[in-house]
DNA sequence: GTCAATAAGAAACATAACGTTCCTTATATT
DNA sequence: AATATAAGGAACGTTATGTTTCTTATTGAC
């Protein structure tokens, strides 16, 4: 009878498991799921293990969030810019990148309610570095978009950051608050973004 | 000796007491406080009367939160529409409303926390009703603004609802996830709301 | 390849909170 | 005043937390 294999996991492989099979079952299974027991057992590993790093079940699932934060980083605003379709017009570009953002509705929602998660349990929010990379992501995508906008000669000047980066935010705004009554994206380029990006051009 | 005054409170009165005291650990001592040992203990109550109303601490915090929710409903987005300033301007308008959200900075952050929350632990979204109350406060004042402004003769007719709504949004949107980004109230105004508003004036 | 260092696994133990049951006592209602 | 209702309190078993100690697997240096 050969040994069975040995696969004793240990440092960072270790700790991912342990941080996917916390947030599984905080996700699939409530809060209260969240014991170092359970997490012990599913993440096969022991108690000790858990101990020797965190100090309480809450303690694993906020650094849990905050790795799943980091993995996650930049979503959903760093869309594919190479492959972003040239639709012939800002607002045509606009609507298309608002129905793509609607398309990641229910993952921009898992990001929201782990962010707050994080707040509401560690006391304070998660570091500005997360954010930062978002922005980063609006920024870019919505500098391509002004450019080929420019050259159409339908705005004469990149927006500021502030409006660049409103199409994804009113978006995520809507996904987490107000879910049912999001406008819709043609609505929400027509009434909101387009007026805010066709402002201010001199 | 006289017998000490019997104040042993019953139904909604007890209820209210728990809620407040669940809170308050959970906001100044943080989740792991929330037990239904030191919720007793501060709320002058005993665990069977927690345990008659809830299956556990988070099922507890969840009702809290759902309770809070309820009575500040509304908020922050009815603001004060008797003694709401004319500045003389839209724009004016617009800025002061800005001005008095960002005022309730805090408590906003707070009422997104919990609302986040309550969707984490639960696993749904808090009702509608809720949403519908904030919608009505900022439909009403924004009214108020508009008629001003049509009278003024700076627009034609009152914005959408999803217009109206983009103030108090907006900002609380920065609130909750961007609080060091948040432009600051005119900026906010001149780059993303008046364009807004004054558009689709037609 | 051997050996030492490091870290994981496992078991035992004490503490604390959960969850339930039963009974007593205060409050409210008739 | 009598009765119904609901809170308070105690007891008990179960479960999870938190700590300690030891064994065992893995890694890396030699």
């Amino acid at each position: 009878m050969e040994k069975e294999t040995q696969t004793r996991k240990r440092g960072l492989a270790l700790e991912q498991t342990i941080y996917a099979v916390t947030l599984r079952l905080f996700d699939q299974e409530g809060i209260d799921a969240v014991t170092f027991k359970n997490v012990a057992h599913y993440a096969k590993t022991s108690r000790s293990v858990l101990y020797r790093r965190w100090d309480s079940p809450s303690a694993l699932l906020v650094a849990a969030v905050h790795h799943w934060a980091h993995e996650n980083s930049g979503f959903p605003e760093n869309l594919d810019k190479q492959s972003f379709p040239d639709t012939g017009s800002l607002r045509g570009d606009l609507i298309e990148n608002a129905r793509q953002i609607e398309g990641l509705h229910e993952r921009i929602s898992q990001y929201l309610i782990k962010f707050t998660l994080y707040q509401a349990v560690n006391g304070e929010a998660i570091g500005d570095d997360l954010l930062k990379k978002a922005e980063e992501g609006a920024v870019t995508l919505g500098t391509l978009l002004a450019t080929r906008a420019i050259n159409r000669g339908e705005i004469k000047k990149v927006p500021t950051t502030e409006v660049l980066m409103l199409l994804g935010n009113i978006r995520r705004y809507y996904a987490f608050i107000a879910t049912q009554q999001a406008p819709n994206p043609e609505e929400l380029i027509d009434q909101i973004v387009l007026p805010a990006w066709l402002a201010n051009q001199q």
